[in-house]
DNA sequence: ATGTATGTACAGTATATACTTTACGGCTAA
DNA sequence: TTAGCCGTAAAGTATATACTGTACATACAT
């Protein structure tokens, strides 16, 4: 029976892992690696927080890449440090708001990238507009012309792009598919 | 007076360039290496469309590269082939349906993600309902209760982002939000 | 104050990725 | 059929990234 129940507990680490090793395979959409994803399935199933050390030996791997991946779980707001008193080694578990995270990992990344292309093109337009001033060869200036409608093409995708990432940024996007 | 045309000609390639890789920069996000990016812009200001050669030249890189490049553009649906009789290189033109662009390619990093971890979460949940079946030990118990928790919270979570996904799939954002 | 334990910076190493060179199969035109 | 060109597969090389071991700075306990 004790053998048993011992062999349970194997089998349910088996499926832990495999569950994990799924979700942390796919943690690269969230510009998670696949180690430090291993890393948060790891936390999120610990029956308690767990020390750099802990992790260490679950995983097999040196305290210091525990520490720089903490570090990114951290920013990327999907672990939290937490106190306990009288333990004097840092404490770590998961801040389990999936919803929250899918949102801002979202937001994150492509709002600077929309911001930065925006700027681009406003500059490029500008640039495009001030050479059609100059231009006199008609050849040139019909380029011109094509140039300037596929920056502006661009202008306008960018724009929808930034009403798309505003619905998620404000958490409209909860309103209108309500978390389960 | 062909000096000036000559000098806006540069400028206009200078500020081209520019535009062209501050978009590579971010296209990342698309699953589109820099390079690639880089490559996709090149050939989305082209008057005319390029051979591989051409691209090789433009980029100064090898034409094996381009080959390669152009491939994943192309799965990616943001260049297109075209023929033009009596030429016998392939032809390559950008196809610029940017919301589309985004739209599947969202979709499809994330439908495959969500899906595998769906199914790795529906199994995960069926074993530990298993194993609380034949488990005695009240410890055990308790965490694979946890366990479950934490699957059932998965599967919620997969379900919204099913939904999110099934948005930008079905093109439903487009009348949420119209393209401009 | 001083010894000890803990997290992290730094440098070195291994692995993965991007790119190039070379070589070859397939298509086209004579 | 054959000569020549085009695109790509394969192998090799360089660069970037991920990970480790060591060594140090900081904070706590005595």
């Amino acid at each position: 029976m004790e053998r048993e129940q011992k062999n349970i507990q194997d089998k349910l680490d088996e499926a832990r892992h495999q569950f994990i090793a799924t979700i942390a395979q796919n943690m690269g959409l969230y510009g998670v690696s696949d180690t430090n994803g291993r890393l948060y399935g790891t936390v999120l199933f610990a029956e308690r927080p767990m020390t750099l050390d802990d992790m260490s030996e679950a995983l097999g791997m040196s305290k210091m890449s525990m520490s720089t991946g903490i570090r990114a779980l951290m920013d990327a707001d999907m672990v939290e440090r937490v106190w306990e008193k009288g333990v004097r080694k840092d404490l770590y578990q998961s801040h389990d708001d999936w919803y929250q995270s899918f949102t801002s990992v979202f937001v994150n990344r492509w709002r600077e990238a929309a911001d930065n292309n925006q700027k681009a093109a406003r500059r490029a337009k500008e640039e495009f507009e001030a050479f059609l001033e100059e231009a006199e060869d008609p050849y040139l200036i019909d380029v011109l012309h094509h140039d300037l409608e596929k920056v502006n093409y661009a202008l306008g995708y960018y724009e929808w792009l930034d009403e798309v990432i505003r619905i998620f940024e404000s958490g409209e996007i909860f309103a209108m598919i309500p978390p389960k």
